[in-house]
DNA sequence: GCAAGGTC
């Protein structure tokens, strides 16, 4: 049902202090009684929506919140914000199980987010004055619609009002939305409200139970929790860890070439067909075999041409993934970086999911300031090579927000770390407009007699969007060669490299798998992993992430008592739910009730094994000398933990394959594996227990 | 103090 209340006119109407109204100057930034308070999600939105629908809105401050007042056909209008949620939920007591919680206004309670206070009181301020009509104009989503209710339910301390819908803040979109303002929208807010209790009743009751747990074990106390999304992600780092620590590489070896064509002089390079080969015995024959023949012909030549498209704008994680890769941020860095040139008005909202614009961007205006920048060059090539301005877009689209691009303004003194990140998204938007990089790949098949040997080149023809962005596509370069052509043999190497399939994570690479898994949103994921990171479960080292033991045995209680957070299903399930809620189909309290009961049984179990749980941890935490592993720190049942056991497993497994394909004898073998830093770190470690006669293999 | 979700 559309609402076309009668105060709202039909058209737009221009800011004026005009004739219907009398308003002095000075009370110009006042509210007064019959006025319309809109509710923005964010000083930004608050701007583009007062711009949007009044052309040049007055811009007010109150303790330096900006609001916008205007007049539409006569009504005072009056746009202000939040700063994303003003309220949380908190818990009376300290108890658990618990399920009584309530909303409290957050300045109050959390540290943190005092800076709330001033958008809160700027609310409180502007309801003195008996807005006549209000609208929660807050992104259209679950999290917007709790945004502006609780505002309205406890701070203007009213039940209507009408709710704006737009799929983002551009000046259409916003007009139209004006045009067709909704009823209140209960069941996005009962799903909103449910989600936030959810994750709520989860979290609070797992994180008490596991602190209470490990106070009575080792009587001091200590921060932990568990979450929706914490949990999960804390369980792929350490399972990834153990893949890579217990992983035996495999020896490949590669027959390669350096070969001149018989005129010629210049070398180049090649690699037999069969490359890599399995077996090294098979390898030293291909390699006898190149060598006797001596003379090789080029038997076919293959030429292709491909393309390397620019990539499409970043969005939070793309520009996060790249960050990582050029400068080593960890994204929870440059997240922050990132929304410091947000706030500086340098770079447009950085958290969003959309790599993508509005077909009506206005790229030409900001194509305009960057050329005044130090970007004269790159927006010349722009204008040159994609005259009609339509950036390459990839598939991925966020609601509420486009792709990040650079404002034009130009940037103050930045430090160098934002310098680095400004550069790089100014870099990626103009990229996305460029002309791709073009490639040949030359391919020729070389026969010496049964033996074939292939020789690749790669030119790189025409580098198009990479010589403004920082990406190196490798070149090779080899002589053109003709079929016929006679090519003889300088040197053939049998080069053996052992090969790794698993590896551990990174901060970026955690970030890129909640991503692929669709645990947290754009704003919560980096900050969530560096929670797991400050309760001291997970530690960078050179070869990535590692859990520590108090990590593992987190991990190992969920699992048995909390299982529904050790896995990403609980996300699914909750979304089916507030799916349901958010359709009418269901009804939150409904919801709420079964979770509480799956929590409250969950809870009892676990405390009815309290000392189980305690002994469990105590293990962890203090393992006694005579019950660690033999190699590290971990509780060990028969002389290993179950990593190191795993390890040795592993080994045993592909031991008598290894001998095979790499002609040595067993002890030689595990000396090499001892050192190889290619195996997995627990099974170098049990390599040489086995060396030293400290475990014998069977 | 504990979740996950918004944002200055």
């Amino acid at each position: 049902m559309l609402i076309h209340p009668e105060h709202l006119a039909k058209q737009r109407g221009a800011w004026s202090l005009g004739a219907e109204v009398e308003v002095p100057a000075m009370r110009a930034c006042s509210p007064i009684t019959g006025f319309t308070l809109f509710i923005a999600e964010k000083p930004k939105a608050a701007k583009a929506i007062a711009t949007a629908l009044f052309g040049k809105p007055l811009e007010c401050r109150r303790q330096g919140v900006p609001y916008w007042v205007a007049y539409d056909s006569g009504r005072l209008c009056i746009v202000a914000s939040a700063a994303g949620h003003l309220f949380s939920l908190a818990s009376l007591t300290n108890e658990y199980p618990i399920f009584e919680y309530e909303w409290v206004v957050r300045w109050k309670v959390e540290r943190g987010s005092r800076h709330l206070r001033k958008f809160y009181s700027l609310l409180e301020w502007l309801s003195k004055f008996e807005p006549k009509n209000v609208i929660n104009a807050c992104d259209f989503d679950v999290e917007g619609s709790v945004i502006g209710y609780n505002v309205i339910r406890f701070i203007l301390k009213r039940r209507d009002y009408f709710r704006m819908k737009f799929s983002s803040l551009t000046e259409d979109e916003l007009a139209r939305s004006y045009r067709n303002l909704l009823p209140p929208d209960a069941n996005m807010v009962e799903a909103g409200l449910c989600r936030h209790e959810l994750d709520w009743i989860w979290g609070i009751n797992a994180s008490r139970l596991l602190m209470d747990v490990y106070r009575e074990a080792l009587g001091r106390r200590r921060v932990l929790s568990l979450g929706r999304v914490q949990t999960p992600t804390l369980v792929e780092a350490i399972n990834r860890f153990v893949a890579d620590v217990v992983e035996v590489a495999e020896p490949k070896y590669t027959v390669s070439a350096l070969l001149k064509r018989e005129d010629a002089s210049e070398t180049f390079s090649g690699v037999h067909e069969n490359s890599p080969f399995e077996y090294k015995h098979e390898a030293s024959v291909a390699k006898s075999m190149i060598l006797e023949a001596g003379v090789g012909i080029v038997k076919r030549v293959h030429i292709e041409k491909g393309e390397r498209p620019p990539p499409p704008p970043f969005n939070l994680s793309d520009l996060q993934g790249e960050a990582y890769r050029l400068y080593g941020f960890s994204p929870y860095k440059t997240q922050k970086l990132a929304e410091k040139l947000y706030l500086e008005g340098l770079i447009s909202y950085p958290r969003t999911e959309s790599q993508r614009y509005p077909p009506d961007f206005p790229h030409a205006k900001v194509l305009e300031r960057l050329k005044l920048l130090d970007y004269a060059s790159e927006v010349g090539y722009v204008f040159k090579v994609n005259p009609g301005l339509k950036p390459r877009e990839g598939k991925k689209m966020d609601p509420a927000h486009p792709a990040i691009y650079p404002t034009g303004k130009r940037p103050g003194r930045l430090s160098e770390d934002e310098k680095k990140v400004y550069d790089l998204v100014v870099r990626r938007y103009l990229a996305s407009f460029m002309d791709p990089a073009r490639i040949t790949r030359l391919k020729a098949l070389i026969a010496f007699k049964g033996q074939h040997v292939i020789a690749e080149g790669l030119n790189v023809e025409w580098r198009g969007w990479t010589r403004f962005y920082p990406l190196d596509i490798a070149e090779r370069t080899i002589p053109l060669l003709r079929e016929g052509d006679r090519v003889s043999v300088v040197k053939v190497i049998v080069r053996e490299h052992w090969e790794k399939k698993k590896s551990r994570h990174t901060r970026a690479s955690l970030l890129q798998w909640m991503e692929s898994n669709s645990i947290g949103t754009e704003s919560t994921r980096a900050p969530i992993i560096e929670t797991l990171f400050s309760r001291g479960y997970l530690k960078e080292e050179k070869g990535g992430i590692r859990p520590t033991k108090t990590g593992l045995v987190v991990c190992d209680i969920a699992s048995k008592y909390f299982s529904a957070l050790t896995d990403a299903s609980l996300t699914r399930e909750f979304e089916e739910m507030l799916r349901r809620v958010r359709m009418g189909l269901e009804r939150r309290e409904d919801v709420l009730e079964r979770a509480k009961n799956t929590v409250r049984a969950l809870v009892e179990e676990a405390k009815s094994r309290f000392e189980d749980i305690k002994s469990t941890i105590l293990l962890y935490e203090k393992t006694s000398a005579a019950k660690r592993c033999l190699v590290c720190e971990l509780p060990a049942t028969h002389g290993l933990c179950h990593i190191h056991e795993k390890a040795l497993e592993s080994l045993v497994e592909s031991l008598n394959n290894l001998i095979r394909r790499t002609n040595l004898s067993r002890e030689g073998l595990l000396s090499r594996i001892a050192r190889n830093r290619k195996h997995g770190k627990a099974v170098r470690e049990v390599a040489t227990l086995i060396l030293k006669g400290l475990i014998r293999l069977e």
